[in-house]
DNA sequence: TTTCCGCCTGTTGTACACAACACAGGAATA
DNA sequence: TATTCCTGTGTTGTGTACAACAGGCGGAAA
């Protein structure tokens, strides 16, 4: 019998790492839209050739977060307005669908994930950082997708909300919305989310968080509209 | 000025080739789910090296068609009923969505590609052919979705539908379904829409075609209870 | 001055050889 | 006989060299 022997890292391991890296570099916007990035520096910076990276790119860009052109080379996304209002409605639509698909009251340990969450925005409400705010987003939309136990409904959800991510934190950045306002209302709604979770209603938890992203839009469109 | 000239086939034509054949192989059951595929020998049918069939399997995986394993080989993956259930209540709600966000009623050319192939379908009542039923299916999918003017909605409608296609079709073939009554029940289908679709009325439309969404998964499970 | 052509550079795409891996079958051993 | 290990075979994964391609620059010609 062996000893359990730490599992060593196998190739898909190391994609797993790469693709995560990358498209939280891209959600987060360390590469912003536009940005061109070399097969070349990835690949030595990962310490792997070319082959295995471009596996990763190939996924990203089946996402709809890398364009490749031959030739010229691997660029970050944008999103046209018309597009992304299109995919802002279907999240509201697909945010009702989670309380009503398969509702999944939290189990003791996705509440505690919740409930650190939330301590951890409270925090962040005092020395406010654009890209730590995107960072808890990711995770608490991450854990809020829990809600359901409906998978295929949780995977479109998480991907739907990675492509919009970026853009959203770009129109921050670029109509300098208040970001210590934008971390108290996701505070806000991440209590309000907990105590309908609280008492089982899951229905209301979801309804509650479609309200927050038609709301987080409107906000985002006046503010472009100012520019 | 050049003639207008053939424009020879690039990198991503191959690579679109390539993806739609495999991914309709796999869809219209010529690849049964748990079957093998050799690297070695798609890429020589095609006329390639591994490496830009590769890419396409990569593809074909990130979106659960097929899965790859180090040293085993690259196997059609199947679906446990459980998931299917849940891919099948979201298709119905995101059914209906089709006819909410977006409604686009059909456009001279495609209102021509939908009667088409109501003709078809018909002509296919008197001669089963489960495989040309799978093809039919497939393309009406594709265009009935052109009812949304929501490009989002559309993708993930599309790539959910070729995700349970061949699990549908297995199951027919499985439990011996009458080939023959199910091509008359959806050619019912295609009418019913079509009239919906000549007065205008995008959302019943879409709620007929929920509804026979939710009927061919009870007739389908109904019959594999029987087995 | 303007336009066009060809070269040069840097990028992604392709081919192929080899490494890493899983599994089956058989031989050696308890 | 049962078990264990080893090795052979076939598969996917990786590294590397080169081809295909796009775009910019510069010089020549109109």
């Amino acid at each position: 019998m062996d000893v359990p022997a730490e599992a060593l890292p196998t190739a898909r391991d190391r994609f797993d790492r790469m693709y995560t890296v990358l498209r939280n570099r891209i959600c987060l916007l360390d590469y912003p839209p536009g940005t061109r990035l070399s097969e070349e520096d990835l690949a030595s910076e990962f310490g792997t050739s070319r082959t295995p990276l471009r596996r990763v790119l190939v996924r990203l860009e089946s996402e709809g977060l890398l364009q490749s052109v031959h030739g010229v080379g691997t660029f970050v996304t944008d999103v046209e307005i018309g597009e992304l209002e299109q995919t802002y409605q279907l999240r509201m639509e697909l945010a009702e669908l989670l309380g009503v698909l398969g509702p999944n009251p939290p189990d003791p340990a996705l509440w505690e994930r919740l409930q650190a969450l939330s301590i951890e925005v409270r925090a962040l409400a005092n020395v406010p950082d654009a890209r730590r705010f995107g960072e808890l987003n990711v995770d608490f939309f991450h854990e809020f997708h829990g809600i359901t136990s409906n998978l295929p409904l949780r995977d479109i959800c998480e991907r739907l909300f990675l492509k919009t991510s970026r853009i959203w934190l770009k129109s921050m950045a670029a109509a300098q919305i208040d970001v210590a306002k934008e971390v108290r209302i996701f505070a806000d709604e991440i209590d309000e989310v907990l105590r309908a979770l609280a008492i089982g209603d899951v229905r209301s938890a979801a309804l509650i968080h479609r309200t927050h992203i038609s709301m987080s839009y409107t906000r985002m469109r006046l503010a472009s509209r100012k520019l």
